[in-house]
DNA sequence: CTGTTAGCGCGTTCAC
DNA sequence: GTGAACGCGCTAACAG
């Protein structure tokens, strides 16, 4: 009843353990079309399957590992991790997962430092655990760093960082496109007849402290005010939130209805904020997109939730997954960054300027 | 460069491969304290690590699979394989998880029958990907049945089921305790004070065919009645949802709105429900909760983003997933439904009732 | 007492 | 077509 081995498929089809594995591994040999059948048909009798533990200690284990920090936060760790596994699947890869325990106050505290040179211990804990499991490569993954420096260990076998970039390591790294994002949304504007009367909630001309923005969204910020300087735009208002956050984007909204700035478009820079706005917007009685339209960034759940539904580009999470698997098992991909497009969701709170 | 092997523990310390194992593993041995010092030192000098997938070979391969159909639904999935994850750890296991592409449409079309016998043949995919890296055991992690049959692969190791039940196979199976939280959440009206004006919206008198609805939430909806049927309660309305979604939450609220009737409190059978009713309470110009206290079910993010906050009864993955590896790592654990408890999340939206 | 050798577990690969 | 070695670690039997 115990799983079947080489051994019994060979004994099975009269032959030895050697020529049964060269034959199910379709190798180049001179073994005779009577034996391959035999093997073949013994194994499929015994429903053999190669054991991988086995196997790996003398190739591959087909087995990639991905330690992140942030599985559990904000439930787009299971985006990325869902695509990761898609896409190792189609290899016959499997994953392997870990998870730091990452204290974001302590990498909060240091955001110029990124890292301590060799990691935090913990970091280097899990890492060493997938190591352990001979994995073909690892998949770092973070949110709250933009600089990542790699543990020593890591650099055995190959890394990829995902949404995650490093500064010190020659490595292949995945991010959203952060920058053509910011420029998309305002060029979307603009397309639609806004040129004036644009509010902007989230802006980060002061330091923040908020764990949950990560540095690349600063390209975000620079994307759309590229678009608005090339098209000599100013906005109306401009906020500046210390945290993306629901309340901050609530009170920020209102700070802006109480202080009488007049605007046709609310461009906010995550969709928490945009709820918050929201609220503040149903609260003075303004009708989006009637009177006011909306337009964010993430694609959260929430933003099918609102009504009407949030118009919004994508962090695009799967895709970033399964681009961070394909880039570990190509051993011709370049380093450096490897930008992932951030689709637009058009839905209900945007439409265009209403003809004058 | 490569990884040090034992071998080169042993060569380093002037002994046989064989004496290091022992050492290293603190078995009894009459190895002198001297050797003792020499191997530890040299592993140490050498920052020696087992290599797992040889020792799966002989022993115990420190490894646990997961699989699982919903890992991507709904950001939950994270917090239950955060849990599985945080509970491997500190027995030293790691976690190999693979998903399955399970079509919800399928499953839905045969709610009673479970699964076919054997299982969907992706689904023996998953399981046998696995396998061939030895776990010591697998949790098998559903969203969308209540009475999983487990494909024969599965029975070579132990199992343990997460947020599922099985009819036929007698395994271990970790659920949230639905109705205790139910009989909860009308002891808690009772307790405030509420014995008319409760209004319930979701209940599933009639067949649905919503994916997003586990049947463990029947006990949900059998403990509420439990006790209002104790307490000689009767609803003022009760309102079926055949989805429980924001838009139905949304048009139930507003549907009894308008039907006139009158409530002091709206029991919402999940929280995007709640949100959907939020919605329908503001357009009526009324305030949660002066004028209508909230309570609701999963503890979803939304709960906390809403104004007031929600209070609700978690959904305990977190929780769910520890217990669901402490149980597979257990040869002693019971058969059967392992139920946990789910935390009331006390928030803004209730109040007691005020005195008359 | 102290430590080693040999063989196992499973699949792959090379020399014959 | 096969035997034997190998990858790595564990353990029963054996030798000093």
């Amino acid at each position: 009843m115990a799983r079947p081995t080489l051994g019994d498929v060979a004994r099975r089809a009269g032959l030895s353990p050697a020529a049964v594995s060269l034959i199910l591994n379709n190798r180049p040999s001179r073994l005779s079309a009577a034996a391959s059948e035999r093997a073949r048909k013994a194994a499929e009798e015994l429903g053999y399957r190669p054991n991988m533990a086995a196997r790996s200690l003398r190739t591959k284990s087909q087995t990639l590992g991905l330690v992140s920090d942030f599985i559990t936060t904000s439930g787009v760790g299971g985006q990325l991790i869902h695509g990761a596994i898609q896409q190792a699947r189609e290899t016959g890869h499997v994953l392997l997962i870990a998870e730091t325990e990452h204290d974001p106050e302590v990498s909060e505290a240091l955001p110029q430092l990124g890292r301590t040179p060799s990691g935090p211990a913990d970091e280097r804990m899990a890492i060493n655990t997938l190591l352990d499991r001979m994995p073909e490569g690892i998949i770092y993954a973070a949110i709250r760093s933009q600089s990542v420096t790699l543990p020593d260990e890591a650099k055995s076998v190959p890394v990829v960082l995902l949404n995650a970039a490093s500064l010190c390591d020659p490595v292949c790294s995945v991010l959203p496109d952060e920058y053509s994002a910011g420029r998309a949304s305002a060029q979307l504007l603009v397309d639609n007849g806004y040129r004036d009367r644009i509010a902007l909630i989230g802006s980060r001309r002061s330091r923040t402290r908020d764990s949950s923005v990560t540095p690349t969204v600063q390209r975000r910020i620079a994307g759309i005010f590229s678009v608005f300087d090339e098209n000599g735009i100013v906005l109306s208002a401009e906020q500046d939130c210390a945290v993306w956050d629901v309340p901050t984007g609530y009170a920020t909204a209102r700070g802006l209805l109480e202080s009488g700035v007049r605007f046709e478009v609310l461009l906010c820079l995550n969709d928490r904020l945009a709820f918050g706005a929201y609220q503040a917007l149903a609260e003075a009685g303004l009708h989006v997109p009637e009177q006011v339209s909306v337009l964010s960034f993430d694609d959260d759940p929430l933003a099918t939730y609102l009504r009407p539904q949030l118009t919004t580009f994508a962090l695009p999470f799967e895709e970033m997954g399964r681009l961070a698997v394909r880039l570990l098992l190509d051993p011709d991909a370049e380093k450096g960054e490897h930008l992932v497009p951030m689709p637009l969701r058009m839905r209900g709170s945007f439409r265009p300027k209403a003809p004058a």
